[in-house]
DNA sequence: GCCAACGTTGGC
DNA sequence: GCCAACGTTGGC
């Protein structure tokens, strides 16, 4: 099957494209949306690409791309009582979240700004520009994929 | 720091 | 099952 493409929210404060790229890979915790969390459980294959985006940031945009690189599995900050994300109602025989672990594939020399992309052709449908959209993973089209790519690569030379 | 948009919660 | 209140997200 053809590989999706994903878009992944990130604060960079809490944790930034440089954060993964000295990791190399690491575990998408703390996700605690029904719909996100769906498409991590049901449509995202190890060895999908994914946007790396900076929210909250100056600029926020995209800063990179990692890949998925496992299967989703049960969030384990969901059953730690010490962790912000922590959810009562997970339990370990049903929990109620799960994560993926992504790992490191490009830094993007320079971030890729909203507001570059809200300027680029074919983009008009990415959830990320719609006004109000807020999931912290989306899915990106192949063709949307490509033309930030394409723009990505022809502006860093 | 503000606030619009959205999701969740809980009283009824 | 409705919906007001509340909390969160995230751009500005």
């Amino acid at each position: 099957m053809a590989a999706s493409y994903w878009l992944m929210k990130s604060e960079p404060s809490v944790y930034s494209i440089d954060d993964l790229k000295r990791d190399g890979r690491t575990i998408w915790e703390g996700v605690r949306n029904y719909q996100a969390r769906n498409m991590m459980r049901d449509a995202m294959k190890p060895g999908d690409p994914v946007f790396f985006y900076h929210s909250n940031a100056e600029p926020p945009g995209i800063a990179g791309i990692a890949e998925v690189a496992s299967a989703a599995y049960p969030d384990p900050s969901a059953f730690d009582r010490k962790s912000p994300y922590y959810d009562a109602k997970s339990k370990r025989e049903s929990p109620a979240w799960v994560v993926v672990d992504i790992k490191f594939r490009k830094r993007f020399k320079q971030v890729v700004s909203l507001e570059e992309l809200r300027q680029l052709r074919g983009l008009e449908n990415m959830p990320l520009l719609r006004k109000g959209q807020r999931l912290s993973v989306q899915p990106v089209s192949a063709a949307e994929w490509k033309r930030v790519c394409e723009y990505e690569q022809k502006r860093s030379g």
